[in-house]
RNA sequence: GGGCGGCUAGCUCAGUUGGUUAGAGCACCUGGUUUACACCCAGGGGGUCACAGGUUCGAAUCCUGUGCCGCCCA
């Protein structure tokens, strides 16, 4: 046996492992295994931004995922992880953009080509780093198959969907009012854009009716920039105060115009004024006014977000906020501005650039959802699965009002929209459009559209398209069918519809599709669930800073987990983060949790450096093995306690990680180890390993549950696990690793000792925590007297024939854990001697000095109300006929033992104070 | 405006179908280098379970309402 160094350096240990594992392709499933019907596991990756680096968030997110495939394995499935990137079609064209702009150079000085050059070099250079953060994390990902969505064959999946959805009929291409980003100069779709409370101005002004020169009409608006697009003005049709004005005209004050009154019920009478001003082309209800009412729409702005020429020439080339000051002051100046007071309102921004959107008609192309009732019905009635299940509302009352989706970007980073344009002829025609894959076969008469794809209509298709759909003899090699559908996705729920229900309506509409095209009929049931992307969805919860703050980048807040995994090692990170990672529920970061799992792994790696130097190792290499090395007259009640426990314990391990119960499997083995194994178990061993004939038997169970312990600790921190296993020879020649080795069940590991005729009985866990118990209260009066833990303290006792028979079967154990030179049974209680009462016998504590009398009788009486208080609760509930008759026996049997054990205590207490006088 | 979540020890949080005397870690205080571990060991103090009602034999837990914090949608 290797010989263990003092300290753990994780850092070595982790570079070392990874690369084994990767190197023994540990990470890759055996496709033959799988092919000939081996359970399989399957998770794909959320694939991170190909320009993000790692935050928190994904550290969480990514070590769920690592111990769910980690456990699985360890089950005995053929797991697969599949990682990968995506493109992040506006964060990287930004990004590349703003480098040329350093050159003093645009894309359009580029062109289209060179453009995405560039920008595929600064992929290549800046892309990917976040895959290798995640391998310094210990991600067990198949890396072989990292799939990136401009991959070819990745690309010629997202043409094809276009394809199939467009033939299906589920695209068009329309001129819609949409939400544009002045920034990236791009659409956007509903989900990129986010509300942020705003505080600007209302205005109030008044315009002048045509009819009745000197009188007015008074309007609030937040946006005056716009007049000069206003087309009308609209009222309540059932507003007292306007109805009968409905089909007049007012002025419009620059460019100064007659616009009419219309009468439309959208207008909330209540709001300002109740005078709307209509302003089609820039707001998305008043273009629905301008379409019910046949207005004007003008278009007062350029793409950039800077006013143009049918805004006036004071105007033109002018940006939106300058214009709105500009506006308002020359409302001031006509006499036409009332008032202006503080407002605050709802402005969209673009998620990506951080500027609001502005309300736009372009030509866009458009997807109608495919599958929404059954991407509802799915999710339901529970063929996919969501924890917690309260995200199953929100996703419901998403779909219950989905509008279309805006799907292309006018962008060039991207996958550029597979149709084509004939040339001289009318581009709004669809006769004159061709849409394909591969394109016309005479390119020269045609012209490809400019837009590529929003980059999350490429990602919706992540779960088949990283498995080679819709190319058969790929999908054969990759297992579609062996890993499809997914067994669990673990995301974030803020991107609960920018993704999850997307990937569920592409997983209906392309999976096992009949070879005809789309399906007419409803979907039964077994095939929802043969489509569906995944069987359960996990959402983690938000990482938060210590003040409750999102972790961002613009904030600072978020520590750099290289950072953390360098000060703590990559398993003290995962420990840390998991351990207070509830299911689902915001978690507040601070650093001490991580220094936690630091501590936690250096106690694992102690107490195994313990176990190698008590003595020789024996044959390691399968529980049955070591229990061979058991010779059982030798166990003792605290063998067969530990041993009870740590059987409950794979038990529980197993529910806890079935139900996504992360942190409480996490504490559950935390607490084993290091309170029932290392304070207690450790401790006792210590005496015993003195005594030869008992020493082997008690390295056997220290060698069962440290192997246990590592393996049900391995999917949390893998690094550390692996390392011990090798050092203490739990290996075999043919499994080499740890993840080889399949862990008990519960019932496995109880029957694999009673096929030895060993029992594992409750009754001695029972007994040992009174033994502890009683150990901890002469622990306690020992300190309270600041009796030194050494161990010529002299105690005597007062107890029945069976406590005291309990006390007399572990009478070396209790002197050796509680520092006792001596505990003896007395008939009579000593005078002026500390004495506490507790659950086996009231004990006396012998001290050289006198000791305070008044204050012991102090301390005597406080505890006597207590219990009495404890006791009086308890009679009346006893008293209580409703209590006796409906609660459980046990409850009620509980509550009687509960009774007596205080009572006797009680007179114990009463007999002492008496005692003192 | 609608929906969801949170409120338990100084801090971060457990507390899984209501059931014995509400727990852990950190922090704090006291003591401690006895053959693993000071990233440790032993002990201790500390809680009207946000508030108000209700259901029940019994409520941190279920119901209703209120307050504060956060998120999502309009």
């Amino acid at each position: 046996m290797k010989e263990i160094p003092k300290t753990y350096e994780p850092e070595g240990v982790e570079e070392k492992w990874y690369k084994r594992w990767t190197e023994n392709q540990c990470f890759s499933p055996d496709m033959d295994a799988a092919r000939e019907g081996k359970e399989t596991f399957s998770i794909m990756i959320p694939p991170p931004n190909v320009t993000g680096v790692l935050t928190m968030g994904h550290v969480l997110n990514n070590t769920i995922q690592d111990i769910l495939i980690r456990y699985q394995k360890q089950q005995g499935k053929e797991a697969l992880w599949l990682p990968g990137t995506d493109h992040a079609g506006i964060a990287t064209q930004t990004r590349v953009e703003k480098k040329l702009r350093e050159e003093g150079l645009t894309r359009h000085d580029l062109g289209r080509e060179k453009f995405l050059e560039r920008a595929v070099d600064w992929r290549d250079e800046h892309g990917g780093i976040i895959l290798k953060q995640l391998k310094k994390l210990g991600c067990s990902c198949d890396w072989e198959r990292a799939v990136h969505t401009l991959d070819e064959d990745y690309s010629q999946a997202v043409l094809a969907a276009f394809v199939k959805l467009y033939e299906r009929g589920f695209i068009y291409r329309g001129q819609r009012m949409v939400n544009w980003c002045p920034s990236s100069l791009t659409a956007l779709s509903d989900e990129e854009v986010v509300m942020k409370p705003q505080k600007g101005i209302l205005y109030q002004m008044k315009y002048e009716l045509v009819d009745s020169p000197g009188s007015f009409l008074k309007i609030s608006t937040t946006r005056p920039e716009t007049i000069m697009g206003d087309s009308a003005v609209a009222v309540h049709p059932e507003d007292s105060r306007y109805q009968h004005l409905i089909g007049k005209s007012v002025w419009r004050p620059f460019p100064k115009a007659q616009i009419p009154i219309v009468g439309d019920f959208s207008v909330e009478k209540d709001f300002g004024t109740g005078v709307l001003k209509v302003t089609p082309a820039h707001d998305k209800t008043d273009f629905e006014i301008g379409k019910r009412h046949h207005l004007d729409v003008i278009d007062v702005m350029n793409p950039d977000g800077t006013l143009n020429e049918l805004a006036g020439n004071d105007f033109a080339g002018m940006d939106r906020f300058k214009a709105r000051k500009l506006a308002s002051s020359k409302l001031d100046e006509m006499g036409l501005l009332i008032e202006e007071e503080p407002y605050e309102n709802n402005v969209g921004f673009s998620e990506r650039a951080e500027v609001p959107v502005e309300p736009r008609i372009s030509m866009q192309w458009f997807l109608k959802y495919p599958k929404v009732e059954e991407a509802k019905k799915v999710v339901r009635e529970g063929g996919i699965q969501f924890y917690p299940d309260r995200w199953v509302k929100t996703y419901l009352h998403w779909l219950d009002n989905i509008q279309d989706w805006c799907i292309s970007r006018q962008l060039w980073w991207g996958h550029r929209i597979p149709v084509w344009y004939k040339n001289g002829e009318d581009k709004a025609d669809p006769k004159n459009w061709h849409v394909s894959i591969q394109g016309p076969s005479d390119p020269e008469n045609w012209t490809q559209d400019v837009d590529v794809l929003d980059t999350w209509a490429s990602s919706w298709l992540w779960p088949f398209a990283t498995l080679g759909w819709p190319d058969e003899e790929e999908a054969e090699k990759r297992g579609l069918s062996q890993f499809y559908p997914t067994s669990d996705l673990v995301t974030g729920p803020d991107i609960i519809f920018f993704w999850v229900a997307r990937m569920i309506m592409a997983g209906l509409e392309f999976m096992g599709e009949p070879s005809g095209g789309s399906d007419s009929k409803e979907l039964s049931e077994d095939e929802i669930l043969k489509r569906i992307p995944f069987k359960n969805v996990y959402f983690t919860g938000i990482i938060r800073d210590s003040k409750g703050r999102k972790m961002s980048k613009s904030l600072g807040n978020s520590p750099d987990p290289l950072d953390l995994i360098a000060k703590y090692g990559a398993d003290g990170l995962r420990f840390g983060i998991m351990s207070i990672a509830p299911k689902g529920q915001d978690i507040r970061f601070n650093e001490d949790q991580v220094e936690q799992g630091r501590n936690f792994c250096t106690k694992l790696w102690n107490v195994c450096r313990f176990r190698q130097m008590s003595g020789e190792s024996g044959n390691n290499q399968s529980l049955e093995k070591i229990i061979n090395r058991i010779e059982s007259r030798q166990l003792d009640l605290d063998d067969l306690a530990i041993l009870n426990k740590l059987g409950v314990l794979i038990g529980d391990y197993k529910k806890d990680l079935e139900a996504y119960e992360f942190n409480v499997a996490i504490r559950r083995v935390y607490t084993f180890f290091w309170t029932d194994f290392c304070d207690w178990y450790i401790e006792v061993s210590k005496q015993k390993l003195k005594e030869l004939s008992a020493q082997q038997t008690c390295l056997a169970i220290q060698d069962i549950c440290i192997r246990q312990v590592l393996l049900v600790l391995h999917p949390f921190v893998p690094f550390i696990t692996e390392e011990i296993w090798d050092l203490l020879g739990y290996k075999s020649e043919d499994l080499k690793f740890i993840e080889n080795s399949l862990p008990e069940t519960k019932d496995r590991f109880f029957s694999a000792f009673n096929k030895k005729g060993i029992e594992l009985p409750d009754s001695a866990v029972l007994e040992i925590e009174c033994v502890r118990e009683f150990v901890s209260q002469i622990r306690a009066v020992k300190s309270e007297f600041n009796v030194a833990a050494k161990k010529d303290t002299v105690l005597t006792y007062q107890a029945t024939e069976q406590q005291n028979s309990l006390i007399l079967r572990n009478l070396n154990k209790i002197k050796k854990m509680a520092g006792l030179k001596s505990l003896e049974k007395v008939e009579v209680a000593p005078e002026n001697a500390p004495a506490k009462v507790t659950g086996i016998c009231t004990f006396y504590i012998d001290l050289a000095s006198s000791v305070n009398i008044a204050e012991e009788k102090m301390k005597l009486d406080k505890e006597s109300a207590r219990l009495s208080s404890i006791i009086a609760g308890i009679e009346n509930k006893l008293k209580n006929r409703g209590f006796i008759d409906k609660a459980p026996a046990k409850v009620v049997e509980g509550a009687r033992k509960q009774l007596i054990d205080n009572q006797s205590k009680l007179s114990e207490i009463q007999s002492l104070i008496r005692s003192m006088g």
